[in-house]
DNA sequence: GAATGTGAAGGTTTTCACAGCA
DNA sequence: TGCTGTGAAAACCTTCACATTC
């Protein structure tokens, strides 16, 4: 249940690359693969060999030599060192577009993030049913929110709100927030703020076409 | 119209930066601001201002000494450099959960990406109506997105079908993809390829929950 | 023999620090 | 004086290469 103790500081790039490893992992063992190598592992993500094994490293000897690395129990391991190997309580606010979309996303529940609350401002969507989950009116966030033990926050409501939100969760003490809206939010510095924009690998597309920007060659 | 071209590789994370500069130059236009200094855009990026200045000197001197940008000049100049001072014609492949929610999704339009066909394979969905756009019959992919003059597609189906749904693509003559499914794609090398996983960054929160992973302070 | 784990080397990105200019 | 633009230094990240283990 509890993560790996890393000894020095571990890159973002590290963490996301993890993610990767993982999702690989479920497919391989969907496949009824027993054991993996670096250099499989690695081809499958367009990564070098020793890319895959020094990310593993800072974790941990995982693998055998010789043999490589037993699929399920790097999953398992991988899932611990992340911290999906137990289940979040989140909040999704704003339930428009984007917000809708997000309640019905698979992929979420299947690494344990299970959005249990909804809340949205506009009175016309307070009071209806998402995939089973009643929304709730923002006012009452902070009481609904200690109530329901949530410890993390998605938030797909308008920029233009989006600090004012901010705020009023942080308040409700919760300390992760992973925020859709195209702007830079303010949070103390215990807060762990992420952003997901979408636009930006459109834009890395249009950068590259124009540029003709060929991608980074590993090895 | 065209971009500065640039001396050596540009980095992912210069581009990635490119485009927080964009929007918030975006943002100071709106605030009246004339110009912007070095330090003032790493402040609202979370940055450091030597940061900035290096990021934009790949592509040339854009700022004046003692002063700063020119707000509305630099915004222009990066436009063009993330060759998004042109209209994309976008193609949206699979009008499910996070398909609709895409085809609304304002931001994409602002930037000039505009999403002017949508396909998919669900005999309901085909000939239904999303904000003024029928729904294709994705085996009419080639041909349509050939009449349409499309450059670029959104990808947001199901991870099991995904495959089968580039190769047509890029039979199509289509070579910017941006993918939703949590998958690796192959695709040939003159093709670009961006995937938006939007697990990872919740992930991410999670790892840094568990490990009480601070974020990298600038400076 | 095969493949890991890891110091050391190599490469890339960020930050420093300052010359140069408005 | 204030702030850019940029070589050089520092920090960081990736790859190499090999001793080690199964």
């Amino acid at each position: 249940m509890s993560a790996t103790i890393a000894r020095k500081r571990i890159s973002e790039s590290t963490i996301h690359r993890l993610s990767l490893y993982y999702r690989t992992l479920s497919l391989l063992e969907k496949e009824n693969y027993e054991t993996v190598s670096s250099k499989e592992l690695a081809k499958r993500e367009k990564l070098t060999p020793a890319q895959v094994r020094k990310d593993l490293s800072f974790f941990g000897s995982f693998g055998t030599r010789g043999l490589g690395y037993n699929v399920n129990e790097l999953k398992l391991k991988i899932e611990s060192i992340l911290g999906i190997d137990r289940e979040w309580r989140v909040a999704l606010i704003g339930v428009g577009n984007i917000g809708s979309a997000l309640v019905s996303y698979k992929e979420f529940a299947r690494q344990g993030f299970h959005i249990i609350k909804l809340f949205d401002n506009d009175q016309r969507k307070i009071g209806s049913n998402h995939k089973g989950i009643v929304v709730s009116d923002i006012k009452d966030l902070e009481k609904e929110v200690k109530e329901a033990n949530i410890s993390m926050v998605i938030l797909a409501v308008p920029a233009t709100v989006s600090q004012y939100i901010v705020d009023d969760v942080v308040k409700a003490g919760v300390t992760a927030i992973l925020n859709f809206a195209p702007v830079n939010l303010r949070v103390p510095p215990f807060v762990h703020l992420r952003n997901e924009n979408m636009s930006m690998e459109l834009e890395y597309l249009s950068f590259a076409m124009v540029n003709n920007h060929a991608p980074k060659k590993p090895k």
